[in-house]
DNA sequence: TCTTATATAGGTCTTTAGACCGATGCGGTA
DNA sequence: TACCGCATCGGTCTAAAGACCTATATAAGA
């Protein structure tokens, strides 16, 4: 008998948890081994149970998805981690791929489609949503930083208030504010210090901190 | 005849510049090949010169004196990178060592101290202000983190607000704001987007944010 | 025993951040 | 020309951050 694919369900929302269950539960070859609504609940499961997936959903109540990912990968765990969510923010995407995401899959697809995926994604493949490879396609927008708005970010990620900045460029606060704003819009983050992370982790600041292959000449 | 050992100085102190190259020029075997008030200039100078040695400022106006270091090492030029500069903030020393610094000299200094010193530093030594080493010794405070500043500084890191660091560790908002205000006092810094590009550049995170033992009895 | 460091928490206060609204001028382009 | 993205700036408002003060319980050490 062919051993069921087993999957851990991390979701914030519990009538969701229980309809993904039931759905779970009519598919052959996949079985629920566990559901946790915060990441906490997420580690504390994963110390008991065994998994080859786990669906994880990005904004849980409290810490947020993308910290499992972090700590899995951290652990190097064997588990498939796929991000299963209703946000489609292209930086969602690509901070969940950065992390090593598995699968990128939204609440938009069918359960036909989701099924398929994590097979596909069981099998070693990585699959993301068609609709998030069109958010990250159809989204230059949201993608691309101004050069005005870079060089914002830049001086947040130094650690610089409103005003310095203003002062720095030459422009008043409430415009620093007006970019800030938009920085914060378009990478779908929520105050200056996520930027200042982003900033940091991501090569947009001038010496990329890729201390990766240091192949020293000398 | 022996060749002058080369040095490019940058200080944002226009003054000090002019009395450091009166200095400089009345060293017999040292010759000041360049000057610069800020970074972007310190850049602009090192594609038309080379060096032996850089004398660089922290404070600059503008960007830090750090980038140049971050800069160059990545670049793994060949320049000796000395830090010269009023400040003696522990932290600012330790960022300055661990970038690759080949010296840490204050201020206060005698000319003839520096003098020695640059001659040990272009022969290949590393020299520490006694003054630096002193700042560095007497203030065991200032570099030992709590393990629960640690906890409330990778919950920085991870963009959290004080709000939700408080829930996150069960204790109240008040509790984490003395945390974060220890934290900065520690650390010689002003803001938590300090903090935060601190934890992430110096790799504190790994350490356990699992929740310990809550001992709920207080 | 007395001292010190740590974690906890409260009060008051000022400053900063950021949302949300609007507006203008400029340059490229369909 | 009319539209759109960008950069600029303004007003108002709420919430968050952080300084500065004090205070308590506990545990480790001198």
């Amino acid at each position: 008998m062919l051993k069921a694919t087993t999957i851990l369900l991390v979701d914030g929302n519990r009538l969701f948890r229980e309809s993904m269950s039931t759905l779970i539960a009519s598919w052959p070859c996949f079985l629920l081994v566990g559901e946790a609504a915060t990441v906490d609940q997420a580690f504390a499961a994963l110390k008991v149970i065994r998994a080859d997936i786990i669906l994880l959903d990005i904004d849980l109540p409290g810490e947020s998805g993308f910290a499992v990912l972090k700590q899995l990968m951290h652990e190097q765990r064997t588990e498939k981690l796929v991000i299963l969510t209703r946000e489609l923010h292209p930086e969602y995407i690509r901070e969940a791929l950065r992390l090593g995401a598995c699968g990128y899959l939204s609440h938009e697809l069918s359960a036909e489609k989701i099924r398929e995926a994590l097979s596909k994604i069981f099998a070693g493949k990585t699959v993301i949503d068609p609709l998030a490879c069109k958010a990250l396609a159809e989204d230059p927008i949201r993608d691309c930083i101004t050069d005005r708005e870079c060089q914002v970010l830049t001086l947040i990620a130094e650690g610089e208030c409103n005003a310095a900045i203003a002062q720095r460029l030459g422009i008043t606060e409430k415009t620093v504010k007006s970019h800030v704003s938009r920085l914060l819009d378009k990478l779908g983050m929520s105050s200056r210090v996520h930027l200042a992370v982003y900033a940091q982790n991501t090569s947009l600041l001038d010496p990329p901190l890729t201390t990766k292959h240091e192949s020293s000449t000398h």
